[in-house]
DNA sequence: GCAAGCCTGACC
DNA sequence: GGTCAGGCTTGC
């Protein structure tokens, strides 16, 4: 879409835009996409600015089930079409679809957008290991979740995050604060390692997902643990067991990812809290 | 009953 | 502030 322009709008489910549809429809209307960016799972489309118009910011988050597509406006709709965006002649189309309507459009200024991404944490692509560490430290809550919370580090959602802790071989109920230098290290690497994969692989697709050009991802196959409940563990044939973990479902090899015990000698395990026989 | 996400608000 | 449950929504 880069270098075309969005003539006209059609908007068939106002409540996929957030804030005022009409607003919406104004700012983007008769605009030309001159960039693109990514922070985490947000994008944004840049529209074009000029002496009178400031530039503006298309933000889409596609939530669990959106999908944003180009096709010809002739093409038959698909179901939960919500805003259809028609591209420099109109032979073309932008299509954002969403069966759920978790997702949502919104149209913002620089400055609102920098605040946007500067609410996300640090883009798990980028992330430095040092501040990785850092966002750990002292968190008693598990790392499933904190590897979810875009605050903290964006970019990663249930699939990939069971992925990682898969591949890090850490229980993902182990409390972020209780994980060693060393394992967080590793745990970085696997999270950088898996999402590169698959994005080479154009993303993992159960039944919704598919790029701008519609085509599912092929991550799939490469699964090692998500939606694995019961079958060997491809490390060591243990069965692959489910449970959920701040209220998402988390898959793990229980025999792979044991939880930590931190290393307590004898003699001090016995004072204090030693048992009272 | 389960699901690719995010926002809100309650609780500590 | 950290943590987590609940709700949104539709389809398999």
């Amino acid at each position: 879409v880069l270098g075309r322009s969005i003539l006209k709008i059609g908007i068939l489910t106002p409540s996929v835009i957030a804030g005022p549809p009409e607003t919406f429809r104004k700012q983007v209307e008769a605009r030309c996409i001159v960039g693109v960016e990514r922070k985490g799972k947000a994008l944004a489309l840049h529209l074009h600015g000029n002496s009178t118009i400031p530039p503006a910011y298309l933000l889409v988050r596609l939530g669990m089930t959106g999908q944003i597509v180009v096709a010809p406006r002739a093409a038959p709709l698909l179901p939960h079409t919500h805003v259809r965006m028609a591209l420099d002649e109109g032979a073309d189309e932008l299509r954002y679809c969403d069966s759920r309507r978790f997702g949502r459009l919104r149209c913002c200024s620089r400055k609102e957008l920098s605040n946007i991404f500067g609410s996300l944490g640090a883009d798990a692509l980028q992330i430095t290991e040092e501040q990785f560490r850092q966002s750990l430290y002292g968190r008693r809550g598990a790392i499933k979740g904190l590897l979810m919370n875009q605050a903290i580090i964006s970019g990663l959602g249930n699939i990939y995050a069971d992925e990682a802790l898969f591949k890090a071989q850490i229980h993902p109920e182990t409390p972020a604060g209780e994980i060693t230098n060393s394992a967080a290290r590793k745990l970085l690497n696997a999270i950088k390692t898996v999402l590169r994969r698959a994005v080479d692989l154009q993303g993992t697709s159960f039944r919704d997902y598919i790029d701008i050009e519609g085509r599912p991802g092929n991550f799939r196959a490469r699964l090692c643990v998500y939606q694995r409940t019961g079958k060997p563990c491809l490390r060591c044939g243990t069965s692959i067991r489910r449970i959920l973990v701040c209220g998402r479902s988390s898959h793990f090899c229980p025999r792979c990812q044991r939880r930590l015990r931190v290393f307590v000698p004898r003699g001090v395990a016995a004072r204090g809290r030693g048992r009272s026989h």
